[in-house]
DNA sequence: GCAAGGTC
């Protein structure tokens, strides 16, 4: 038997479809899907079976003897054994199943390092169980019939050069990352849920986040001032224009240059020009992830629609490098595809040109190819923002084969008492490519009828207080980009490690800002292992690993170099242990404060109760018990907003897989829910006052005798009692006697200990544990 | 409970 090994199911489905002369058979073998057909020749029949894995189906980890971390040194862990278990038991059994059988084996997995790695991975299971089985490698760029066929007809070797380096990788990012992890959490006193991580690709991009906003925080603004005029024509149309002077950094020269203004402007030249833009290069994950930011979805959220419609087979592979259309896609196909449903005309105005050229981008991959639009679909068939990513995709791929879009530009320059004026306009004169993908468009700046010499009426000056703005904080699409540009992570990566770092609590917000705690953590590795905290780290690698794969050096050397780099380092972290303990934690306690204690001027903290409830709490406990509550679950954001009422720090809650949670001011989001539990009260139905205890709900004759003999015999007087005492004296519970004392009073009270949204009420005598 | 990389 004749079996090949995919990468993905999708793929051994479509291979098989294209390889076997009938439909192939679907068949389940432990569970996994398999596709079979024959090929008859020379009256010799050759079974042949296709089977898809899901990625790497095998993982790497420590021994469980190293599980335990607090007991095993951080250090140790660079020198432990590395064993290789299954991470997917259900392919490795089928694959064990098949390979019994096999007389040869197939590798088509992906056509790049990964793909290389996990094709070794599946034969070094299969050589387990048939150790002398032959094997080949087939390579292709697209899964098309013509593809294909060429790969499996110029099948050639396994190349372990290649799937060595991505093992190198993998055990690299292993042992550092768990190394440093462990050693930083246990430095910060962060073990179990809240653990600090460390990480070859999520480390340099939090440090461009925390660098980020160290700029901003050192930014000092410089004031500077702007001058413009509002301007009529003879016909009442009206246009705004600027000094020619743009920022003026000195008011006294902006006063003066204002105060001269008149009331007339002329118009001294008309500069008429011609500007073009060209159409955008095809999508691969990075530009599709952007371009879906920029229309307000995040990246995980856009790869997450993307691998849903590709499932359902509406686009094309959403994980590529590639922003060139291989030359085996069939292109005029794909575009005719839509002749029909919502894209009909932009799909006529294309396949109406003569010749159908698309753009191409810098990078050319043999991958995948760029992400395209697979099939119809229509609107109902889709959800809401499904609908909008297919679309987006749908334009983007048209808008590759359209031609430039081309704008008419006018520059006019003015005289105001000698002071000169400009003003820009554009109008679209030709939509080309725009038409076709009509995001982010810059709009039309239109002027009314002029003439040079026009004599024109000033009808408003302004003169605008401005300031330098520090850099602004990074948007994920845009983090997203700059990872692209530095090398850090891959396409199927870089929304998880971005993901990561908010649920580590390392960052929130959009734009994204950091947490104290990111400060500390950035400082620390920076001073004791600036190695992980850069760029340069995954670029040393990639370099390592083309060495490898070249076969010029073993995985072992390059292993045993980086094994002793981490040695050196974790030899300067012991020797300032103390330092760093001190540091991470300063850190990590200014995550903590929330603002002044209104009541007695100390610093207002997140606590925790013995019970392991969270809350506001004094600094000054137990000699001020001024508290407030906070939700029981999600991970507690201090954002940098303040509340001008309370001068408390707004307060955010992040619950893993929901949206999070503006608290806002935790002292005003108090006030409200007391505000709600009022009106609640007010709203429920008034009860009629009892008049007699017996009136109560659970009194009958023998309880009112009790209540009697202990001296009750009015509602007022049970009202007033004590119920403690008296859930003695007549031998009941204390919470039954509160509640007749309840229903005395005639109003339902709602005894309750939580928000509408889950948090908790807390009383000031909380015993406090940890601060 | 650690990483980053596949895939769903």
């Amino acid at each position: 038997m004749h079996l090949i090994v995919t990468e993905k199911n999708i793929a051994a489905r479509r291979i098989a479809a294209i390889l076997a002369p009938k439909n192939p058979k679907k068949d389940r073998v432990s569970g996994v899907d398999v596709y079979r057909y024959e090929i008859v020749s020379d009256e010799e029949k050759q079974e042949t079976v296709v089977v898809g894995l899901s990625g790497h189906i095998v993982g790497i980890d420590f021994p469980k003897e190293y599980n335990n971390w607090q007991k095993v040194e951080a250090k140790t862990l660079i020198d432990a054994d590395i064993i290789t278990t299954p991470i997917n038991r259900k392919i490795v059994t089928a694959l064990k199943g098949l390979g019994k059988k096999a007389s040869r084996v197939t590798i088509a997995t992906d056509y790049d390092r990964e793909g290389e790695l996990i094709g070794v991975e599946a034969l070094n299971i299969i050589k387990q169980v048939n150790p002398d089985v032959s094997f080949d490698r087939v390579r292709y760029s697209a899964i098309t019939p013509k593809a294909i066929e060429a790969a499996f007809s110029n099948a050639t070797n396994v190349d372990f050069n290649l799937a060595d380096a991505g093992h190198s990788r993998q055990v690299i990012d292993l042992v550092w990352g768990a190394a440093l992890t462990r050693y930083i959490s246990l430095a910060a006193g962060r073990l179990g849920k809240m653990f600090l991580s460390v990480g070859r690709v999520q480390s340099p991009t939090l440090s461009l986040i925390v660098d980020r906003e160290k700029e901003r925080n050192v930014f000092v603004p410089t004031p500077y001032w702007e001058i413009y005029a509002e301007l009529q024509n003879t016909e009442g149309k009206t246009f705004s224009a600027q000094h020619s002077t743009r920022r003026f950094l000195d008011k006294k020269e902006a006063t003066k240059v204002f105060k001269k203004l008149g009331k007339k402007a002329e118009l001294k030249g008309i500069e008429k020009g011609k500007k073009t833009d060209q159409p955008p290069t095809p999508f691969n994950t990075t530009g599709f992830i952007s371009a879906a930011n920029s229309i307000g979805l995040s990246p995980a959220n856009a790869m997450r629609i993307a691998e849903a419609l590709y499932t359902n087979g509406y686009i094309s592979y959403p994980r590529t490098d590639n922003t060139v259309y291989p030359e085996t896609l069939d292109l005029k196909a794909q575009i005719e595809i839509f002749k029909e449903g919502p894209f009909k005309e932009y799909a006529e105005a294309l396949l109406e040109k003569a010749e159908l050229i698309p753009t191409r981008g810098k990078k050319e991959t043999t991958d995948h190819p760029p992400i395209f639009p697979a099939s119809l679909a229509k609107e109902s068939d889709l959800k809401e923002d499904e609908w909008k990513v297919y679309e987006l995709v749908v334009r983007r791929f048209f808008a590759t084969f359209a031609g430039p879009s081309e704008w008419e530009t006018m520059r006019l320059k003015l005289d105001i008492n000698e002071e000169e004026f400009r003003s820009n306009g554009a109008r679209l004169v030709e939509p080309g490519w725009r038409w076709y993908y009509p995001y982010n468009a810059p709009e039309d700046r239109l002027f009314p009828e002029l003439h040079e010499g026009d004599s024109l009426k000033v009808i408003k000056k302004d003169m605008l207080d401005k300031e330098t703005q520090p850099p602004g904080r990074y948007g994920q699409g845009r983090l997203i980009n700059i990872m692209e540009e530095l090398g850090l992570g891959t396409k199927a990566t870089r929304h998880e490690i971005i993901s990561k770092l908010y649920s580590r609590a390392y960052i929130h917000g959009n734009p994204v800002q950091p947490t104290n705690t990111s400060f500390a953590v950035m400082d620390t590795l920076e001073t004791y292992s600036p190695t992980i905290t850069k760029p340069d780290m995954t670029k040393l690698l990639e370099e390592n690993m083309d060495l490898i794969a070249e076969g010029k050096i073993k995985e072992s050397a390059v292993l045993e170099e980086s094994r002793e780099i981490l040695k050196q380092v974790f030899s300067e972290l012991d020797k300032n242990r103390e330092k760093i303990v001190e540091s991470l934690q300063a850190g990590l306690r200014e995550d903590k404060i929330i603002g002044t204690c209104s009541s007695c001027g100390n610093e207002l903290i997140i606590r925790r109760s013995k019970r392991g409830g969270r809350f506001i709490g004094c600094n000054n406990y137990p000699n001020c018990t001024f508290s407030l509550p906070l939700p029981r679950s999600g991970q507690i954001i201090v954002t940098d907003k303040v509340c001008e009422a309370h001068g408390l720090h707004h307060i955010r809650i992040i619950n893993s897989g929901k949206r999070p949670w503006d608290l806002g001011c935790p002292q005003c989001n108090f006030i409200e829910w007391q505000k709600t539990q009022q009106e609640e009260q007010a709203k429920q139905p008034k009860k009629e006052k009892p008049k007699s205890i017996q009136d109560l709900e659970g009194v009958g004759k023998a309880t009112a005798g009790k209540l009697e003999d202990a001296g009750i015999t009015s509602v007022e007087a049970l009202a007033e009692a004590d119920p403690v005492e008296l859930a003695k004296a007549i031998k009941t519970s204390v919470k039954r006697v509160k509640n007749w004392q309840i229903s005395c009073n005639g109003t339902v009270t709602v005894e309750s200990n939580s928000t509408a949204e889950g948090s908790s009420t807390v009383k000031g005598n909380c015993t406090v544990e940890d601060a």
